[in-house]
DNA sequence: TGTACATCAGTGAACGCGCGTTCACTGATGTAC
DNA sequence: TGTACATCAGTGAACGCGCGTTCACTGATGTAC
């Protein structure tokens, strides 16, 4: 990279990255705004010609992170598209991969800091499309009756949940030791999928 | 209260409920040992005679937080206790409703901000006990079949992940609009559960 | 009951720190002619 | 091809702020005699 020059070329990707990697090696109290411009080889003042505050850098991250998951969910859900069973368990559990290889940067997109529409709309929308593509695997799985019949959405509704939460939970070493033992993790979170799935 | 008094009578109690206060009107990022110190009515470091840092006095809320957590589904169990069925939905929308009448605070419990279990032995006991109260709430609803048979722990875990998932999107306002104008979402969140429970 | 004294639980000044944000500025770039 | 100039994307000093923590201190309390 040209990193002489004083125009630097693509700061906004640079520190939507530096961010990134600031939240994998030290984690969300470490970021703010000078760390990232930092991290990113510029001066602190330097962010607010392509960020309007922190909440904006923080929303731009966030909505990197959701894009990012859509592209490890996409994976998942062209490897298994003609296996029902193996989509739903291997998206859900492509879903946990990426929180487990970025935690701070999926609870930060999680954690409710961007709310109002209006402010960002480009993350609210990458929320969406996740959620969308969710809700095609379950239909999906429905119509091989893999899942019950019924709402797809009231069903994703109820996967959804018990993805995010299986991983939260194991984020946040909530579950004890002594079932951690007994398995490897994607059998205990394929074991608790598979009480979903009809029989 | 005896307010006036230069001592205080039970500062401790009092910086935890403070902290609680915070959390519920401003949320996390206003909770300092400060500001509990102020809202206790008390100098800024009066609290280092009970806390040795802030650390530990989040410790102290969180693991206060857990009690009262233990306090509702005790209840729950107790008022369903000859109904499996309603025990299972009704303990999990208690854990639902704190959550909700909380979330600063439930967030704060399992936000990973407390690990070593050397520290905070307390706060880890609060949390082991209430994952046996769900375990237990989950093994008398397999004796009636009203879970599907096999381990305890193992069902536990995805009952909870789906719990606390479920509970977690919501907070996060993660679930699309439509889908919550369709339903109350204790119906919602009963539907889903649902879907684990045998036919 | 009174008194001396150790201990406890507060106070308030002070510390250094890093933060978000603003502002006047300047070097680099691209375009019109 | 050369030049004037507007615009863009940086710099670095400065601001006020509240934080966690420390420290010397002091008022209140309880206990021994």
């Amino acid at each position: 990279m040209k990193k002489e020059k004083y125009h630097h070329g693509d700061l906004k990707k640079a520190l939507i990255d530096s961010g990134r990697n600031i939240l994998r090696k030290e984690g969300i109290t470490a970021l703010t705004l000078r760390s990232a411009a930092r991290a990113a080889g510029v001066s602190h003042s330097a962010p607010y010609a392509h960020f309007a505050d922190k909440q904006d850098l923080l929303a731009a991250i966030s909505t990197q992170g959701f894009l990012d998951l859509q592209g490890r969910l996409t994976l998942s859900i062209e490897k298994y598209q003609n296996s029902p069973r193996d989509l739903l368990i291997e998206t859900g559990w492509s879903y946990i991969q990426f929180a487990m290889s970025e935690p701070a940067c999926f609870k930060l997109m999680f954690s409710g800091i961007l709310e109002d529409e209006h402010a960002h709309p480009e993350f609210m929308s990458a929320v969406r499309k996740t959620y969308q593509m969710l809700v095609n695997v379950v239909a999906t799985c429905q119509k091989t009756n893999v899942l019950p019949a019924g709402s797809a959405d009231e069903t994703a509704v109820a996967v959804w949940s018990l993805v995010h939460g299986f991983v939260a939970l194991h984020l946040e070493r909530q579950f004890p030791g002594t079932i951690l033992e007994k398995h490897k993790l994607k059998e205990l979170f394929a074991n608790s999928l598979g009480l979903l799935m009809t029989a």
